[in-house]
DNA sequence: CGATTGACGTACG
DNA sequence: TCGTACGCCAATC
């Protein structure tokens, strides 16, 4: 008798875990403004994980699958090198994004990189 | 369960 | 400034 209803089913509800380190990941990306970059490091540091920029990096691997949508071609390395382009839809996609935004990209590196830096432990650190 | 890899960064020479 | 070595944490083999 247990047996109960047909809506009785319990639907698996696949809930992300925000406490997640993807999740922050994607918060403080979504958090960067429109025409400028970030660098895995300041996310990791801001993130007080410090050392594990690497993780931020497989983060945006998962960040396909985060809604909203990570904007993950304003997300580069140190050196402003459009380290992580091969992992968009195509190679150039992310260069042509960041030229959408009027952000002028050379030989896969931003020009003026440290100009356009937005770094969260700066701008929201000096905010929140 | 151990070893390897990875969209990185810092330290050292 | 550049190349090498190491750390970081999670996923994959």
């Amino acid at each position: 008798m247990c047996k109960e209803g047909i809506n009785s089913q319990v639907q698996p509800v696949v809930v992300e875990d925000k406490s997640s380190f993807f999740e922050r990941v994607f918060e403080v990306v979504r958090q960067v403004p429109y025409g400028r970059v970030t660098n895995y490091g300041a996310i990791a540091k801001f993130l007080g994980t410090g050392k594990s920029a690497r993780l931020v990096g497989w983060a945006m691997n998962a960040s396909h699958s985060a809604m909203p949508p990570v904007p993950a071609h304003r997300v580069v390395n140190r050196k402003g090198l459009l380290s992580g382009k091969m992992h968009f839809a195509y190679p150039e996609h992310m260069q042509e994004l960041l030229e959408e935004e009027g952000i002028r990209v050379v030989n896969d590196q931003v020009a003026d990189f440290k100009e356009l830096l937005w770094d969260p432990l700066v701008e929201i650190g000096l905010e929140d």
